[in-house]
DNA sequence: GGGAGCTGTCACCAAGCTGTCATCGCGCGA
DNA sequence: TCGCGCGATGACAGCTTGGTGACAGCTCCC
């Protein structure tokens, strides 16, 4: 899943980005309203993380712009202690969650989790389809009541086909999930690699990865459970 | 969909249809502003990538010139980083967005379908009729609750049929659909073949292609769903 | 500093989509 | 009723697209 961060302290961003990207989330940072408005002008995020002071003015615009444009991607707003109209008018405004500084990343990562998941309508952190069971807190995939150890990548990728399962990914999808714009030159190629060794690990789980020749991939349960 | 790519470098010009051909435009190409002209005059399109630099004149005056006709296809421009007046320019005289030289293919591919969705204007993009419901963003096509695998070229076609459903479309009409004038030298009988296969998926849907002889192919509710 | 494992590239192979051809069926006008 | 022409459809070959093994580089951890 691919996430926005808003934040123009860098050591705090780039903080904040390497947190979320030890959770598997593909990070771009922007530290400008401007950067912000580039991005989500050519990519869709499944979580924008933002901080209200910035150089070029208030988060709370990018915000009210955003949810004017239609765009309903769940914003997690970040304030100082003593910004509290801000915090106020920022969720009036459309945000989602808020969280104040100083705050723990754990504390972070685990609202982004709950946002993302609000997004595919589930209430915990798990998901079952078939024997498969992934855990997206724990970053584990199980099938049946074996754990079976799968990398980052391999993580990503499952965790983006199961929020859209029974529906066709294009691969180019699946690569701007996977990866943020600092990996721009990595080989198209790479989505078909990691579908090849994630259908390894899926062998015997009861789900696959069908190949719709032209159009992407889909995850849907098959009769080898 | 089909686009107009007006772009005077030959390799440029590849490079673009490439990937837009691959996320399932139908690219022309048109090198100079006279060839833009004719392919605007015999063709509607659904999105225009504009280069401003051109060897017969600026393509500001071509935009313009659009603008004053009644056309408002979506017009994306292509500008060299230092031409920031000539940017300003095509925004007022009607471009609806810009991506500044050297750029990402996939951002061109990302702001070209912004600006699709922004003319079709729904949110919702699932189609249904009968027992047969169309989904465009999945790429799936699902009679009653069962998948049915279609191709890409099958359900471009069954996207147009239904996108006209009740009316009857010249096979010359879809055949513009399908294909671009790069493939000018496909048979026309590749429409009638595609009719064939998308009617064998169809069987038991609710929903019939009928032939209509000399005149061309309707979409329709019938009576064996 | 070294090793193990993850990552991404390359090359080659396989699969199936695509479009052509040929043949047959069918409707419509004479 | 016959003939013509448009449309339907099965078979096939080429080519694009995807699959996969091997390998090299990099990172992270010890």
């Amino acid at each position: 899943m691919r996430l926005l961060i808003v934040e123009d302290t860098a050591d705090v961003a780039e903080a904040i980005a390497a947190s979320l990207g030890r959770a598997n989330f593909a990070c771009d940072v922007a530290p400008t309203l401007a950067d912000a408005r580039d991005c989500v002008a050519v990519q869709d995020y499944a979580v924008i993380v933002l901080d209200l002071n910035l150089p070029d003015g208030c988060g709370r615009d990018f915000l009210r712009d955003l949810r004017r444009g239609g765009d309903r991607t769940p914003v997690l707003v970040l304030t100082a202690q003593f910004e509290v109209t801000a915090r106020v008018g920022a969720l009036d405004e459309g945000a989602d969650d808020y969280l104040v500084k100083p705050f723990d990343l754990r504390e972070l990562e685990a609202r982004v989790r709950v946002l993302t998941r609000r997004d595919a309508g589930r209430a915990d952190n798990l998901i079952a389809l078939g024997r498969l069971v992934y855990d997206a807190t724990a970053q584990t995939l199980r099938i049946g009541d074996e754990v079976v150890p799968a990398t980052r990548r391999e993580l990503a990728l499952l965790a983006l086909l199961l929020a859209n399962r029974g529906r066709i990914m294009a691969k180019d999808r699946l690569y701007d999930g996977l990866f943020n714009f600092d990996n721009a030159d990595v080989g198209t190629n790479t989505v078909e690699l990691y579908v090849a060794r994630l259908r390894k690990k899926l062998a015997g789980s009861g789900v696959a990865i069908e190949t719709h020749r032209g159009l992407g991939y889909r995850l849907e349960l098959s009769g080898d459970g």
